[in-house]
DNA sequence: AGGTATTCACATGAAACTATTCTCTGAGTTAGG
DNA sequence: TAACTCAGAGAATAGTTTCATGTGAATACCTGT
């Protein structure tokens, strides 16, 4: 039977093939070309993984103190003491989750070097989707890290909570979770969650929280004992500025290009730095702006690179987030798309009111208002439109809304939230 | 004129509901000894 | 009798509806001068 499938698979392919071979001979001269030339063109990049998000640099720069803040706290576990749950907050991009796991994995490293105690460090990301967004999959990635699968559903949360604490208590230990983005977790689901972890009552084993998150207030929104007892310790990273974001593109460019001018370092700095010192948007943009570069088949990268990747990431990010989206949220945007061409700014009411319209002409199940507000709530998340809510006084309150797609790719939106409709 | 009350058109929040996917359990069925 | 099948109960989750309450300032309505 399978055989049989891989034979016609096999097939296929050769009949693909020989159309390329045979009837294509442009085609084939074309394409060849192409890799001929990627071939000759000596790249920019010598190593282009360690501008990725996913590389952790070996030395972090403009970070002694945090970095010392944190091994005092953790320093402790060592010797088989809990601990004291810590919480780091701080804006996107100024090394959080990097100093967290580096301070983490060197801790775990005298730890088994000198025969210490036991120390297990969990870390989790809780706002991947899917992954750690709720408290069963919270609970089942803690779990997974013991070895211990579970079903994706269908379980009951206590069983988890359960199946942990005896798992945990098994052995003279300290736990470490770290929680990244603890604040979309929490959003989400409430903060008995970490109660329930914090105030969980074992033999012999202990168990520290690292929360991380980038929103100040967070900490305000907790319970007051959960706040108390997470925020025994609190780590605060600021921004960095344009000066520390320049040692830091060097550090990463050193690595990652043959060679790089100092302006173009220097420039990109001096934009993430505008922006909340924001050292990830800084490496993005050295990143996008070589891959640029290297397309236009420039030796170097050059300061108007650097124009055009700044240019380049928001047209991505907003692309992206519009093709991904359901086809609910697309009949909301394409009624703003629609309202939108003769004047530029637009009312809730209008929008539901040409919503409708369109969902009837498209037999699309018409939802409540108040699930519009909610996807208008969604579309101004992804940078798509810009809403304020307004009081017309006597007239009501409403959100006024304008879109904020960059002209550039407004076309390009149309034509693809359109052709979906009618 | 100056002050206050009303009112509009939604915003915002919380809880309940729906559909889907999945587990677990136990009763009934089947196949082999 | 062990192994398998299958239906039903119960969970988790995303997406939504229902119900309830909140809100800011332009107007309407007073009040006293």
């Amino acid at each position: 039977m399978m055989y049989h499938d891989l034979f016609f698979a096999w097939r296929y392919t050769m009949k693909q093939a020989s159309l390329i071979f045979y009837n294509g001979e442009g085609i084939e001269k074309n394409v060849s070309e192409i890799f001929e030339r990627y071939l000759q063109s000596n790249s920019i990049f010598k190593d282009k993984s360690v501008l990725y998000h996913s590389y952790f640099p070996e030395r972090i720069l403009h970070r002694d103190y945090e970095l010392m803040q944190l091994s005092s706290i953790l320093a402790p576990a060592i010797k088989g003491y809990k601990p004291s749950n810590i919480f780091v907050y701080g804006g996107v991009g100024t090394g959080k989750t990097v100093c967290v796991r580096q301070v983490l994995t060197q801790l775990e490293n005298v730890a088994k070097k000198h025969d210490a105690k036991l120390i297990k460090i969990i870390y989790l990301n809780c706002k991947m989707k899917k992954t750690a967004d709720t408290e069963y999959r919270v609970l089942s990635q803690i779990l997974e890290s013991f070895n211990i699968k579970v079903p994706e559903t269908g379980l009951p949360t206590e069983i988890l909570y359960k199946k942990f604490f005896e798992e945990v208590d098994k052995k003279d230990q300290t736990i470490i979770i770290v929680l990244d983005e603890i604040d979309a977790l929490v959003r989400k689901i409430g903060d008995e969650f970490l109660y329930n972890i914090t105030r969980a009552d074992l033999e012999q084993a202990r168990i520290s929280l690292i929360g991380i998150t980038n929103s100040l207030t967070f900490s305000n929104s907790l319970d007051i004992r959960v706040k108390s007892s997470l925020g025994e310790e609190e780590i605060l990273f600021k921004p960095y500025n344009a000066m520390q974001l320049k040692d830091i593109l060097m550090q990463r460019a050193e690595l990652a290009f043959y060679k790089i001018s100092e302006e173009v370092i220097a420039k990109c700095a001096a934009i993430a730095a505008q922006e909340h010192g924001d050292a990830r948007r800084a490496i993005d943009l050295l990143r996008v702006a070589g891959e640029i570069a290297e397309r236009v088949g420039a030796s170097e990268i050059k300061e108007e690179h650097v124009d055009m990747a700044e240019e380049k990431i928001s047209v991505d990010c907003v692309l992206e987030a519009i093709k991904s989206l359901p086809k609910q949220s697309q009949a909301v945007l394409h009624s703003i798309l629609k309202l939108t061409e003769n004047k530029n700014s637009v009312m809730t009411g209008e929008i539901i009111i040409k919503y409708r319209e369109l969902c009837r002409k498209n037999g699309l199940r018409i939802l409540t208002q108040r699930r519009i507000s909610d996807i208008l709530n969604e579309l101004e998340t992804f940078g798509i439109i810009e809403a304020k809510v307004i009081s017309k006084g006597r007239y009501g309150r409403t959100r006024e809304i304008e879109l904020s797609i960059p002209k550039e790719i407004l076309d390009h939106v149309k034509r693809n939230i359109y052709a979906n409709f009618k």
